[in-house]
DNA sequence: GTTTAATGGGTAT
DNA sequence: TACCCCTTAAACT
């Protein structure tokens, strides 16, 4: 797996749902839990077959036979990891694995998670409910940018904070937040009921195109040159290889600002590091 | 060897 | 606002 394996925005979701359909779906792997702590619930699941592998979000389900689904959230530092081996039954444990599946030819290790339980589908649906659109899902009916509209213009809170609430929309983390105010030039500290629709909008309509990139890149591409290049390569199915990951703002505080030269500034908004440009984002 | 930071989020005060 | 949980690796001493 890359290096940004620890990243879970939603793309990361998207992709590690995408991989795990792809290696377990009607198939019925072995669910264990090394480590302990998840030992009750792998067994409930283990054996029977996996029917689908979804994310909503930040939010993983893994639908097995039997209305048993699989509900993981990575949190800020969990990691699930798909190995294709031959060898599976033989495949040593390395570090805290909270739940493993094995199957003839893949083993997929999960850790740290912030979630990992077996739910219901009633319990499904009301962890989806608390929800908003999801980006990466622009044409789901749970997608209308208005819902997440209707939430920023009834608050008083900083853009930056509401783009990083799930309710309002999901899947948006503390780089695609950074980044997609800077480049739209957006002020982090405006409040919801003091921002224009139409720039929530162009908001939406960024991360709806810069998101797919992420899934297809396994990073956070931001980057006016980066974004041009992936979106040409991935129009003509050619293979996306990045090695380097940029960004305009992310972890840059101090630095010369790529548009005016101003330092990269930084302070904490809804518990985590925001990072913008002062001067280019002073309206908007 | 110990401390800190990391792309999250729930709960208590 | 503070504190808690999850795990790993880099940055300290």
């Amino acid at each position: 797996m890359a290096d940004d394996g620890h990243m879970p925005e939603g793309h990361t979701l998207y992709a590690l749902a995408r991989d795990l359909d792809t290696a377990f779906r009607g198939t019925s792997p072995v669910v264990s839990s090394p480590q302990g702590k998840f030992a009750e619930g792998a067994a409930l699941v283990s054996g029977t077959e996996v029917l689908e592998a979804t994310s909503w979000g930040k939010h993983l389900l893994v639908e097995f036979a039997g209305d048993r689904i699989l509900w993981v959230h990575l949190g800020l530092i969990g990691t699930f990891t798909i190995d294709t081996t031959s060898y599976a039954g033989e495949m040593p444990v390395v570090g805290q694995v909270r739940c493993r599946f094995a199957t003839d030819d893949h083993v997929a290790d999960l850790r740290g998670p912030m979630v990992c339980d077996v739910v219901t589908p009633e319990k499904v649906d009301e962890i989806l409910g608390r929800l908003g659109p999801d980006p990466l899902r622009p044409h789901d009916v749970r997608s209308d940018p208005d819902l997440a509209w209707k939430r920023i213009q009834r608050s008083s809170k900083p853009i930056a904070e509401l783009l990083m609430d799930q309710a309002v929309l999901a899947g948006v983390g503390n780089v695609y937040r950074s980044e997609v105010l800077f480049r739209l030039r957006v002020n982090p500290f405006r409040p919801g009921d003091k921002l224009q629709r139409k720039t929530w909008r162009a908001i939406w309509e960024d991360l709806v195109a810069l998101l797919p990139l992420g899934v297809a890149t396994s990073k956070i591409v931001t980057v006016h040159e980066q974004v041009d290049e992936v979106a040409r390569l991935l129009e003509e199915g050619e293979e996306v290889r990045l090695t380097e990951r940029e960004s305009y703002v992310y972890k840059r505080q101090g630095e010369a600002c790529h548009v005016c030269g101003s330092r990269i500034r930084t302070q904490v908004v809804a518990g985590r590091n925001l990072f913008w440009c002062g001067n280019c984002q002073r309206r908007g």
